[in-house]
DNA sequence: AAGCCGGGGAT
DNA sequence: ATCCCAGGCTT
């Protein structure tokens, strides 16, 4: 039987993807998509990847730019900790590989926000190098041709996988660089034939020793991740407007939405809205509610329930959090996430009437 | 090893 | 409603 890597760089090439906008570019661009893809589907990063591209063009570019401007481009994709860590990434690139991306697997490894799999990728696919990555298509790709059961966020299961995965590299035969096209061809692989839901056996080019279809096991593997319960938390979002501006604060980088922009936040068991205005001194003129409305993340899911405070005049000075006043026309194109967005567009609509 | 960190596509 | 996606970092 012919070697998997060699069936899987054919069919790579007659069934594969080859217009994604990241593809035939340099590090800089193979190193920013797969960053944008870590959990993150590829149509959704599609347009989020033009459009930081076309801001920041260069490793130099991103260097240079605010960390704000940095997370205004990537309000909405989520994972703001990729946003941050890329920007202090490109800094490192400059001061210390004088502006040159690192070229070696070892040395891509170090920046901020780049791991084992996401350090080969950029390694074989950038710059041609021998390396096995493991991410989601991967991980299902194998798990079902080997027939590897367990789920694979457990230690061993992710060791055996990337045992495996090291095994299967195309052999370097004659210089040839093979190592791309391979790689490109497992991730698309398991994005457009070996999917979760009904793969296309029919289609696959492995299938002939497939462990998983000879015995009708793919609806089964890879193991599903263990269920959790999710708890849900309540919050109160204070609209603090003056005219058309709106008050929005810096959040600190840990925690949910670090370094976004958002309006003041009280937690359930914070105490009550007049409260908090009493102890900043606010006078409101006008009070209203926007319909709540809620928020799931990975681990917890917030309900949030928006309050439009008009205030007389913009106090003077605030707490420690650093803060600013923006027109809520501004404000949609800062550092800001999702569920802010959404309760600035309603509110767009509000002022006006 | 387990928890934290978003948002959305697919079903 | 549920699962999980071109994962990595922190504890």
């Amino acid at each position: 039987m012919e070697a998997f890597a060699h069936r899987l760089i054919r069919w790579q090439r007659a069934h594969g993807r080859h217009d994604l906008p990241w593809q035939g570019g340099d590090a800089y661009r193979v190193w920013l998509s797969e960053i944008m893809l870590q959990q993150t589907q590829v149509a959704t990063v599609i347009p989020y990847f033009r459009r930081f591209i076309s801001s920041f063009p260069d490793v130099a570019t991103l260097a240079s730019a605010s960390v704000d401007d940095v997370l205004a481009h990537w309000s909405g994709l989520g994972y703001y900790a990729r946003g941050r860590n890329l920007h202090k990434a490109a800094q490192l690139i400059m001061q210390q590989h004088a502006g040159q991306f690192p070229q070696s697997m070892q040395l891509i490894e170090t920046l901020p926000g780049v791991g084992r799999s996401t350090a080969a990728a950029v390694a074989a696919l950038a710059f041609h190098q021998q390396h096995a990555i493991l991410d989601g298509n991967v991980k299902r790709v194998l798990a079902r041709w080997k027939g590897i059961a367990g789920w694979p966020g457990e230690k061993q299961v992710e060791e055996k996988l990337w045992q495996l995965a090291e095994s299967l590299l195309p052999e370097q035969a004659g210089g040839k660089q093979h190592i791309a096209i391979y790689t490109q061809a497992l991730m698309d692989l398991g994005a457009t034939v070996c999917t979760r839901g009904k793969p296309s056996c029919d289609r696959c080019p492995v299938n002939a020793d497939c462990i998983a279809k000879a015995e009708q096991r793919t609806a089964q593997l890879p193991t599903p991740r263990p269920k959790k319960i999710i708890p849900e938390k309540h919050a109160t979002f204070l609209l603090l407007l003056h005219g058309s501006d709106i008050l929005l604060q810096k959040r600190p980088e840990q925690g949910i939405w670090g370094g976004l922009w958002c309006p003041p936040q009280l937690d359930d068991g914070q105490g009550v809205v007049e409260d908090y205005l009493a102890l900043h001194g606010w006078q409101v003129a006008e009070r209203s509610e926007l319909p709540e409305f809620s928020h799931a993340f990975t681990h917890f899911k917030l309900h949030l329930t928006p309050v439009v405070l008009r205030v007389q005049e913009k106090p003077g000075r605030m707490e420690q959090a650093e803060s600013m006043w923006l027109d809520v026309g501004e404000a949609l194109l800062a550092g800001i996430p999702t569920p802010v967005r959404k309760m600035l567009q309603q509110l767009g609509g509000e002022i006006l009437i």
